[in-house]
DNA sequence: GTGAAAGCGCTAACAG
DNA sequence: CTGTTAGCGCTTTCAC
């Protein structure tokens, strides 16, 4: 009854079994010098390295993961890939986690709250934390997510009842300057383009829009979305409601206005003014080039990953950071037409 | 030294064993019925699904991949986040896998060539398998990977010489049509802006366009790349060439191109016309929208799941799966001016 | 500083 | 059809 054992394990894959027969170690050795454990012999470290190397063993990372209970996977949740506000932010979290040697899941819930909840929980069960951006989901439903009593991360958001961390670009007060700054140029009838209805950032920006009826400023209101598209079908009223300034909810919006409005013989910014909000790449190579806030997505990403990963590390939640946008003020904007005023 | 034994795991989670207690039966049942198995009663099946739901026991991944040998992760490796070209690719990959019960590890490399190498060889350590989006390694890297004998699949780009499962957009006789396209409106004298240096698709239209030559067209060669930048920086270089048509790598190139031109008063297709690759979205709003290639991405994205979902289910490797494109013209293109015919 | 051994939670023979 | 049991490859006490 004696293990049949010279060590050398049968089958393909070499195992950390290989590695200590080979240089005369235990496992618990080799798993040691691996794991960079200071208190192995500096003769012993050099003769597992040594042995690593000529094999070419790696370690099995679902083993692993199972005896130590850590997966060294995070999942990142966010509405809409296609939408190009989370480049900068996943492809930053994506480098700074590699860095640390962390992997990130990637998920999409295409816009809907059942689909975030369910990708949201699934997640949660593969990985060691969970990175939620700009979730739409309801509080309570973040709230059971904190439940699993694993790190979560809350993007783009800001949510006062819960001890989550939180890593947020404040839209209020650049949207609120970028609206002032549109008043002062004289405008007096202005439209604002709603975005999606479940997020938080489309609220803040319109809270801030809103202030203008103090200055006397006629608003109309127009549910439009965050897509180019959705802009481009929004023209018509646009029209129709006379305003001299269109305030879009972002850059994708308001690309898709000044292309609609171009191609009916409407100058920007000589007859109507427009205004993004984001600075994507793409502001800039607009026709004209866009009046927009520019949002740090890759601050936000290398900020959340900061966090995340202190949390990962036993750093306790509830962390908040409060990262600043600032207009940038291009040329979709300028004074309305003397006929107008 | 009998087992301690009431079956109750100590401790938080949730195990299979705890379930099997509940329900009376043994864990082998419990797991029969979680993995669908025909040959579990119907009496038990329900007693088993029944426990898993009061007790609300959800299976541990890691553990499962382990005894299994699975991890129902898939690893996905683009150059280059950041570029429009990945989004719907990517975007209906995640979807398409999340509906069979995978979930995708995304990775950028970065249009590093070294870190490409790394990243895949990592994670074809921690995933069932590996798709590889328009890779720029070497052959002989891309068969290092193929010999971990894991299913790999390499998106984007042909390679003749190596049995990988292959799916790919044909740029060659798109670009052939459209390069013919605008000799056909009397272009004589043109620019073509060659995309990123490793890239197969740059090579393939390269190759179209060359073709021109035999029609005595004259053609102007500028190493640009793939971003909407450095298609606005090759403008000088572009009107120093006295072209009167620009047929770039990509749309985003094009898209920079349009706007330096019209920057500097240069109508577009009056004066000099201009064509991009891909059509992506912001094609369509530019001024004027761009004449271009649509390439199936999408579609790309949808049989690449499909191959590797039957990769992973044991179907051999080597398929090659091969999509067309076609021109679409919009308003970038036009008769080139009366004087330089 | 080093090794032996007990699991991590689950799957998959194998026996009945 | 159902249960018993031996691992999957690694980490981590616990002794020495």
């Amino acid at each position: 009854m004696t293990p049949t054992g010279d060590g050398r394990t049968t089958g393909d894959r070499l195992t950390i079994r290989d590695v200590a027969h080979d240089a005369q170690v235990s496992v618990a050795t080799v798993s040691r010098v691996l794991a960079g454990s200071a208190s192995v012999s500096p003769a012993l470290v050099e003769r597992v390295r040594e042995s690593v190397r000529r094999l070419g063993y790696t370690p099995h990372s679902v083993a692993r993961s199972l005896a130590s209970g850590r997966t060294r996977l995070v999942g990142a949740l966010v509405p809409n890939l296609a939408n190009h506000y989370f480049y900068a932010l996943i492809k930053r979290m994506l480098h700074d986690a590699e860095r640390d040697g962390y992997r990130l899941i990637v998920a999409d819930s295409d816009e809907n709250v059942v689909a975030e909840r369910e990708l949201g929980v699934n997640l949660l069960h593969q990985t060691d934390g969970l990175i939620l951006c700009s979730p739409r989901a309801r509080v309570g439903v973040l709230r059971q997510l904190l439940d699993h009593g694993k790190p979560v991360l809350v993007l783009n958001r800001l949510v006062d009842s819960l001890p989550v961390s939180q890593v947020v670009v404040e839209s209020y007060p650049a949207m609120r300057q970028l609206a002032t700054y549109v008043a002062d140029l004289g405008h007096r009838r202005v439209a604002y383009l709603h975005g999606p209805a479940r997020s938080w950032h489309s609220r803040e920006r319109w809270r801030a829009v809103r202030l203008l009826t103090r200055r006397g400023v006629d608003i109309t209101e127009i549910r439009v979305g965050a897509t180019m598209d959705a802009g481009h079908r929004a023209v018509p009223q646009i029209l129709r409601s006379d305003a001299t300034a269109v305030l879009a909810y972002n850059d994708l919006a308001a690309i898709g206005v000044v292309v609609g409005l171009t191609e009916r013989g409407i100058r920007v910014p000589q007859e109507v003014s427009v205004t993004g909000f984001d600075d994507i790449p793409h502001s800039r190579f607009v026709t004209p080039p866009l009046t927009t806030v520019r949002s740090p997505q890759e601050e936000v990403g290398s900020v959340a990953w900061k966090v995340m990963s202190g949390q990962l590390h036993g750093d306790s939640p509830g962390t908040r950071t409060v990262l600043a946008a600032e207009p940038v003020i291009r040329n979709s904007t300028a004074a309305p037409p003397e006929n107008s005023r």
